[in-house]
DNA sequence: AGATCGATTATCT
DNA sequence: GATAATCGATCTC
């Protein structure tokens, strides 16, 4: 499956968003190779949306790389114990993001499971199969995702984005979750998943 | 199935 | 010192 390229995150970040829904994220890892289908993305719009942290162009270490080129990691911590993964999009000096919320499990699902619960998966629950990855903390801790990889460049070749099979899908367009600090911007329609799947955050 | 609430710490002011 | 792009446990219906 062909890696996507510096120009497909070289763009609005509403547009990267529609786009990385079916796309495919890989984390080689310790000679795993650990991958998930994207269902769910959200866009955040920099300097004009007051979500996200580059609102009104605020620049500090932690959001520096979003000012940088496109295609690299933007991986921060919230709450004190979860990470979220976001692919820094638009061109250098654009401080724009996509947050991954969820995904769909494909390869190493036995890394997933220890990852998230300890246990071999053959032994999760039902409902422990069903929430490995349908978050953004959730996802980061089962693709092993953390801070230690922030500023990544996804053109390369430990943690990438491939282009998915080719497949039909209708994409819902909702408002985005957790942002209730953000005032007008809370309603905006900036989050996309795909309909009916079984991974995704919040219907 | 839905509401509420505590955990826990990097980051910013 | 306050906050946060979340999660999971616990409670009630």
């Amino acid at each position: 499956m062909k890696k996507l390229d510096r120009e497909f995150y070289n763009r609005d970040s509403i547009v990267v968003a529609r786009e990385l829904l079916g796309k495919v994220l890989v984390h080689e890892i310790d000679g795993n190779r650990i991958s998930a289908k994207i269902v769910e993305t959200e866009a955040y719009m920099g300097v004009e949306d007051k979500a996200a942290h580059s609102y009104e162009g605020r620049r500090t270490p932690r959001v520096e790389v979003m000012y940088g080129e496109p295609g690299f990691t933007y991986v921060f911590m919230i709450y004190g114990m979860h990470s979220c993964f976001n692919v820094v999009v638009n061109k250098k000096g654009t401080p724009q993001a996509v947050l991954i919320r969820a995904v769909e499990p494909m390869e190493g699902l036995e890394w997933m499971a220890q990852k998230r619960f300890g246990t071999p998966y053959e032994v999760l629950t039902k409902s422990q199969r069903k929430s490995l990855t349908n978050g953004p903390g959730k996802l980061c801790r089962a693709c092993s995702i953390d801070r230690s990889l922030n500023g990544m460049d996804l053109c390369s070749n430990e943690l990438y984005i491939e282009g998915g099979i080719k497949e039909e899908f209708d994409i819902v367009t909702t408002k985005r979750v957790g942002i209730d600090y953000a005032e007008e911007a809370k309603d905006f329609p900036w989050r996309f998943y795909i309909k009916d799947n079984e991974n995704v955050s919040v219907k």
